[in-house]
DNA sequence: AGTGTATCCTGCAGGC
DNA sequence: TGCCTGCAGGATACAC
């Protein structure tokens, strides 16, 4: 689930913990989340130091010296999680999969239920092609709404699917999808190339809002979704539609619908959010 | 270029 | 209580 605002809230709360550190080793417990050879990541990872900790879509960072970056993707149920103590084989985790050996003693876990999570040590090349296959960062200054109207005149996609997209826009899922897409007053099923100027100047700020407030609130807590610090995010009661089927729509009372399409679950309000367009 | 489906994996809620 | 089914924040590959 974590998606860009989870991310985010990962990596401020990882800076502190782990910013200048050197890498001893890593423990590998399930070899399936790695993206590349066990051997060959075990290898390019050991010895490095941390240099900066930062965020592509919903991927967090891991500079290292010498060049490299280690990519986390968090998937469904993926946690970064440093250890509080010095006690190398305590995991603050139910399901830890790779554990970084840090030099002050601790580690950096990554824990992942699910384990659709990825982790994987690139180069900068390879990094630098790989974020070029990415779409725009939503809160940006690059990113404004007519960059956004561009590109969705250019698909024929249902919105909520676009959003979706990784290659498109980063670091949207489908929890902010179907918020932003509410504030913007426009139905999930619209097709991407049908909204006009003001609608996607509308979805372009509902985008940055919906990722802003949530980033403020430390994320969206469903389920296994923590913190760097194990705090659960306090997005979740502030969510207007998503999970929200059967309850009246914040704004105008009306239910909130469920329909299911792209295999998955969208919710939204079908009088502030009508099929065809008609607000903004 | 779209959509639907299946896949990876575990856990939990709901129905019986 | 237990068993079964379906579903979940993601990403990708496939056939059509």
């Amino acid at each position: 689930m974590p998606e860009l605002p989870e991310a985010e809230t990962i990596v401020r709360g990882l800076r502190p913990a782990v910013v200048g550190r050197t890498i001893r080793g890593t423990q590998v417990l399930h070899s399936d989340v790695l993206r590349e050879a066990r051997d060959r990541f075990t290898r390019r990872v050991r010895g490095r130091r941390i240099v900066e900790v930062g965020r592509r879509g919903k991927n967090v960072l891991l500079q290292l010296d010498g060049e490299r970056v280690v990519a986390v993707n968090l998937g469904m149920t993926g946690r970064l999680l440093p250890t509080a103590g010095r006690t190398p084989d305590s995991s603050p985790g139910a399901h830890p999969a790779v554990r970084f050996r840090l030099d002050d003693g601790k580690a950096l876990v990554f824990d992942d239920t699910r384990r659709f999570g990825t982790v994987e040590c690139l180069d900068h090349d390879e990094w630098h092609r790989r974020s070029r296959r990415m779409g725009p960062e939503p809160l940006e200054a690059a990113f404004t709404g007519g960059v956004l109207h561009a590109g969705l005149r250019e698909s024929r996609s249902p919105l909520r699917s676009w959003l979706l997209d990784q290659r498109k826009i980063a670091g949207i899922g489908n929890i902010y999808a179907n918020e932003a897409l509410f504030l913007a007053g426009v139905h999930p099923q619209r097709l991407a190339k049908s909204v006009s100027r003001n609608e996607a100047a509308a979805l372009h700020r509902g985008i940055r809002r919906v990722l802003r407030n949530a980033i403020e609130s430390g994320g969206t807590t469903l389920r296994d979704y923590r913190t760097a610090s194990g705090e659960e995010g306090r997005y979740a009661r502030r969510l207007l539609v998503y999970g929200r089927d059967g309850e009246s729509c914040s704004r105008c009372r009306t239910e909130i619908h469920r329909v299911v399409f792209g295999g998955r679950s969208a919710f939204y309000c079908p009088k502030c959010q009508p099929r065809r367009g008609a607000r903004a």
